[in-house]
DNA sequence: CATCTGACGACCG
DNA sequence: GCGGTCGCCAGAT
């Protein structure tokens, strides 16, 4: 149960939506235990259908060793999740367990004719 | 059963 | 804003 719940939550994440260690830690009711969630994505399996580089740390900043940070950022980039300074801007990118667009995107690109 | 570790988070300087 | 410390949970030895 334990691993499997994260790797489910993972696998809910949207393309181009990032979420984080302690946002899947409170929602498997494991509050401060980010790092355990952070410890089963290590040991995540890949080739699973895992999206695990869409799970980003507190900020969305990026919290792993190469050269996983870079696969990451590339992965996610190609996704259409613009990454700053090594960090993700989660008002835009966030996404939050069960709350399906919690965080939904500003919309705030050409205004066509209106803003 | 005791101890250490780890792809974390929050706090403090 | 950055780096160091403590606290958290689960698994491995």
């Amino acid at each position: 149960m334990s691993w499997e719940s994260v790797y489910r939550l993972v696998k809910r994440i949207p393309r181009g939506k990032v979420t984080t260690y302690g946002e899947l830690a409170r929602k498997l009711a494991l509050p401060g235990g980010a790092r355990a969630v952070g410890y089963a994505m290590a040991a995540t399996p890949t080739g699973r259908g895992i999206p695990w580089h869409r799970v980003m740390g507190a900020g969305g900043k990026v919290r792993m060793p190469e050269p996983y940070a870079s696969l990451q950022r590339k992965l996610l980039a190609s996704e259409g999740v613009g990454i700053e300074s090594g960090s993700v801007d989660m008002d835009r990118f966030g996404w939050s367990p069960s709350k399906r667009g919690a965080r939904a995107p500003a919309r705030k690109k050409n205004n066509r004719g209106r803003k």
